[in-house]
DNA sequence: GGAACAACTTGCATAATGCAAGCATTCAAG
DNA sequence: CTTGAATGCTTGCATTATGCAAGTTGTTCC
């Protein structure tokens, strides 16, 4: 549950080895927009292999972004949320889609704040 | 110089196939401390392989994050600095450096705004 | 000219990613 | 029941990226 082995305790590096990936970022996206399931995620526009998605959020879960729960509307199946310490990376989400948005021509807004 | 292919219009999908790794933030971390030499990015206490930082420099010169001039200070040596569009990502790591020291222990902070 | 340094490049082993397929539950219909 | 479809994964394997060490090129400095 803890770090391994962090490459220096600087907190930009610190907080890469948990984040710092193609794919992350993109899962955290979908649960601050309220997706909550395993094929939920795998159905967003980018196509993340369900290998990479299961890796990644078991990693998730273990660094206590995540936490898996039983679907309520959904019975019987499991389900993913973000905890305070996810929903705390709402502010680096917002930063990166604002750069995106100013930077790289053809993107288009889809991150809003649907809720805490 | 262009996207070659986007994984999906996102913001955040297009920015991480910019930025979304263990190393390339670092660098621009180290851009936005001051350091501008080949040599100084890898005296960085991570230690990046000189090859990864060879590919990194020049994906973000590639983008237009980062510029290549020739030094003054230091005559005859290249080196490298943020492009207004590179100094525009220092939203997102302040809000990187603010997630780190908040939520993964031990981490000290070292990144202030040396310059604009 | 030759040592020292900076800035890379190359080669190769290891690890991560991408893709397709397979497996175990659950649930609803027949 | 028992099939059949859907969900949530896991496994196998090819491809790509990363990490490490060593080698190469081009300057300065004496």
């Amino acid at each position: 549950m803890m770090d391994d082995q962090r490459r220096s305790p600087c907190p930009v590096s610190c907080t890469l080895d948990v984040i710092g990936d193609k794919w992350t970022l993109l899962i955290i996206r979908d649960l601050l927009l309220g997706k909550s399931h395993f094929s939920e995620f795998q159905k967003s526009p980018e196509g993340i292999a369900t290998n990479i998605l299961s890796n990644r959020l078991a990693r998730l879960v273990d660094h206590g972004i995540v936490e898996k729960y039983p679907s309520t509307s959904n019975p019987g199946r499991d389900a993913y949320r973000l905890t305070a310490k996810g929903k705390a990376l709402r502010p680096v989400l917002r930063a990166i889609v604002k750069w995106g948005l100013e930077h790289i021509e053809g993107t288009s807004r889809e991150l809003d704040q649907p809720e805490s």
